[in-house]
DNA sequence: CGTCCACTTGACAATCGTCAATAGCAGTGG
DNA sequence: CCACTGCTATTGACGATTGTCAAGTGGACG
């Protein structure tokens, strides 16, 4: 591992960096865009990003800066969100280890993405990686996948949004975090949940208040148990039933 | 012309074809995804894509068939949408002229389109489009861009649906609607509303009685006027204000 | 002219938000 | 070592926005 660690918690930037990456090595290389590239298209990647570090709670990015880097998350989880002018926050999503941030290549960032936990990245210029993708059509082709499959999330999350209850709401959560850890770490019925419960109610259009009643309340009912940093699911089809697409 | 008009309003197939396109005279070029080939390329899609007529209400296609084809919007309205089992709704997006149905690339379609107005299509299938983006690196650029600009939109759409009051997602809708029409028509104060006052509710999480409650209100306070098919916009500000970011 | 829908409007209900108090926990520094 | 601070989570009482139910209007179309 040659990426130093040195981090601020402060400020919003860098925290410990090297030039240079070890693809060949990375943890979640099977999870992310640069699986669709050759060995020898390696290299490329390797002298043209970098690896940084992110201390819990830091920034990687804000909406509305000017986006001149794209990240691919290779470790911890990451907070993504929308303000409105009057405070009020939408969380878009979090991301975990292999998801890409900076899809919309947009010139200036469309949500604001902070550290719920350590964080590493693989940086690349924004510029540079769109250069890339009209070299490498494989990797365009890849990322594009990746596009249609976040397209596709983000309308099942507009369901859980319009249409469903706080209780439905947070059965899909768990059930959603569950899954997508599962491709992580193999499945468990334990949910490791590093946002907190405003990050959930953010993420669902809830408040805190109904998040920590409908989670009491499963757990009253032993649907789970609530355990430090996450849920353990006891009753996982009656989550999936209420939760059902 | 030379697309037949013959029409089914029942079923959920085929309203009149033919093979081949007139891509060189389509009033929807310029907003289309195949706006990014070259001339010479066009040929490849005339020879492969075929035009196709709906009628008002009819099916294009429905959540979880098999999606054997790609659809570009050339004329009309649809509604895009899906199903809770027990019957709830949630439309996910209302496709306009222009707009490319199947970004999703998916096995089987994750949602449902049916035609609000009169429709054409240009029809392409999905595996035979597939192999096309890998032959044609611009023509997938595009599509992404296209894809990504959706992601955006949907992530902006998730921000309406989970920190908005109903009052804040109508005055949203009728902006947003404005802005996409500018686009094809050029910008005006005049909404056309092709769907019901359900579709608009199930599109932004409300029920019918709240949308046209609002609808009524916003009338009531000249903030609009409503007319047969949309709404006259008379005071812009204090709707944009009202759907600011 | 009559039927069918979409839309509107009102009365009432309930889910979920607001406000407030308290508990629990980690980190900090005397 | 322990009090202090600050943050997160929990719980309760109350309120309001929005949903539900019901009735009625009006326009389109056969």
């Amino acid at each position: 591992m040659s990426s130093e660690t040195a981090e601020r918690t402060a400020g919003h930037h860098v925290c410990g960096h090297h030039s240079g990456l070890d693809c060949q090595h990375c943890q979640a290389r099977h999870l992310s865009v640069c699986n669709a590239l050759e060995p020898e298209d390696f290299d490329d990647l390797n002298r043209f990003g970098r690896t940084l570090n992110y201390a819990p709670k830091s920034t990687l990015f804000e909406q509305d800066e000017t986006a001149d880097n794209v990240l691919n998350l290779t470790e911890g989880a990451v907070r993504l969100y929308k303000l409105l002018p009057d405070g009020r926050r939408q969380v878009v999503g979090f991301a975990l280890p292999g998801d890409f941030l900076g899809l919309a290549m947009s010139a200036r960032n469309v949500f604001s993405a902070d550290a719920l936990t350590h964080v590493t990245v693989c940086q690349f210029s924004r510029t540079g990686f769109s250069d890339l993708l009209d070299r490498k059509p494989k990797l365009l082709r890849r990322l594009h996948d990746i596009a249609s499959h976040e397209l596709s999330l983000a309308q099942d999350q507009m369901v859980i949004l319009g249409r469903r209850t706080a209780e439905e709401k947070i059965a899909a959560f768990l059930i959603g975090m569950r899954s997508r850890w599962a491709k992580i770490n193999g499945a468990s019925v334990h949910v490791p949940l590093p946002m907190t419960r405003q990050d959930i109610g953010d993420f669902l259009g809830l408040t805190v208040e109904t998040v920590s009643r409908m989670l009491t309340r499963f757990a009253r009912e032993k649907a789970i148990v609530i355990v430090p940093d996450g849920v353990r699911l006891l009753d996982v089809d009656r989550m999936e039933r209420l939760a059902a697409s």
